[in-house]
DNA sequence: TCTGGGGTCCTAGGACCC
DNA sequence: TCTGGGGTCCTAGGACCC
């Protein structure tokens, strides 16, 4: 028996939950975001595979997907139809009796010993698909980033992408379902890969690593490390190299998640330059933010307020409370204090608070 | 027609203490 | 004349992910 991590992703989840409950959109362009008017500031959560032919994807303006699909169907985001869903999902996962991290609403990793993990897999998709009649894809690794990237490679795709150069294990043209990936073919699936298709590098980190002469997930693997972490940190810079070698070290757990802050923001539709309405909305903020402290069951140790100026220019400021508290009256007064500590007066676009939860004792 | 909302983790730099 | 240096805590910001 050998060990291997499951990554199990559900195919456009959000997108395909509400194709479920409305089967008459299936097979139509679906987008899914914001309140569904893609006259409104917004982005797109999730688009059908229909819709993504037309260039809409996750994260597009809905103005700009609107343009791009004057037909498609807009939806508006339902959180709570969801996570009803992804309950369901989960509870489906656990059913099968693999250690199971829950890691978003369509996302999971599963520990498994088995000498069939492709096998699994299936027994996977296949209880995901009972229970709830939704299709998924699994990516199969010896640690949890090997799992996680397999599953792009296993992902159903309908825009004639290439697959990986080992992608052979499916025949081609056929939806592969799962794949794996593991030490033995990282490199000649992965190597030729610029470093940003790995987990947890982005354009940001990507363009830093070019400086470097650093293009490749190859290049990273073979980069001195003392290098790497004179630019990055000595976290960063090894945890860099050894992602780009396939290594994890992280193990997948069923320890029940527990936040350390929740958080609420709006974007407002015209930006906000009367400072007494922004205040106002601040008291709002905080309002909402007693009550998911007062359902998390723990007392808050501080309150941070976040304003994104006009244009896009984020700023944050927080106050620590005197003592932890679940008050409705000491998170607003902190919230207040926050927002005095900016000192420009500029329009706001977007504000946000947070509560932050004392830190979890070490285990 | 720009650029949501919910999070996590790490780093840099200032404050403070000895 | 001169402004050391290490450790720790806190805050704001950066980067990334779903």
């Amino acid at each position: 028996m050998t060990a291997w991590v499951l990554h199990v992703d559900l195919d456009q989840f959000i997108a395909a939950v509400e194709v479920l409950r409305r089967p008459e959109l299936h097979g139509k362009p679906v987008v899914v975001g914001g309140d569904g008017d893609p006259t409104k500031r917004g982005v797109v959560a999730t688009a059908s595979y229909e819709a993504r032919e037309f260039g809409v994807h996750s994260g597009l303006p809905l103005r700009t997907a609107a343009r791009r699909c004057p037909d498609c169907v807009f939806l508006p985001v339902d959180r709570a139809a969801y996570e009803a869903v992804s309950d369901d999902v989960m509870a489906a996962l656990r059913g099968l009796g693999a250690v199971t991290e829950v890691m978003g609403w369509d996302e999971a990793f599963v520990a498994v010993d088995t000498d069939d993990p492709e096998g699994f897999a299936r027994d996977v998709q296949r209880a995901i698909k009972a229970a709830t009649q939704l299709d998924s894809t699994v990516g199969i690794g010896e640690n949890r980033l090997q799992a996680k990237l397999a599953c792009g490679f296993g992902k159903p795709s309908r825009d004639g992408a290439p697959g990986p150069v080992d992608a052979g294990q499916a025949g081609s043209g056929t939806r592969p379902g799962a794949f794996r990936l593991t030490h033995a073919n990282w490199f000649t699936v992965m190597g030729a890969s610029p470093v940003s298709a790995l987990w947890g590098i982005g354009a940001k980190t990507a363009a830093k690593l070019a400086e470097l002469g650093i293009a490749t997930v190859s290049d990273l693997a073979a980069a001195d490390i003392a290098v790497v972490a004179q630019r990055f940190g000595p976290t960063i810079g090894p945890w860099l190299v050894a992602t780009a070698r396939g290594l994890d070290s992280s193990h997948v757990t069923a320890e029940p998640y527990v936040p350390r802050s929740r958080g609420r923001e709006v974007t407002f539709q015209q930006d906000i330059d009367d400072w007494d309405r922004v205040r106002a909305e601040v008291v709002q903020l905080a309002g909402l933010i007693t009550q998911d402290v007062a359902a998390e069951g723990r007392p808050a140790v501080r309150v941070v307020v976040k304003v994104r100026y006009r244009p896009f220019f984020t700023s944050t400021h927080g106050v620590p409370l005197g003592a932890p508290s679940a008050d409705r009256a000491e998170i607003e007064q902190a919230a207040l204090a926050a927002l005095e500590k900016f000192p420009d007066r500029r329009p706001v676009r977007l504000l946000g608070v947070r509560a932050e939860f004392a830190a979890q004792p070490e285990p």
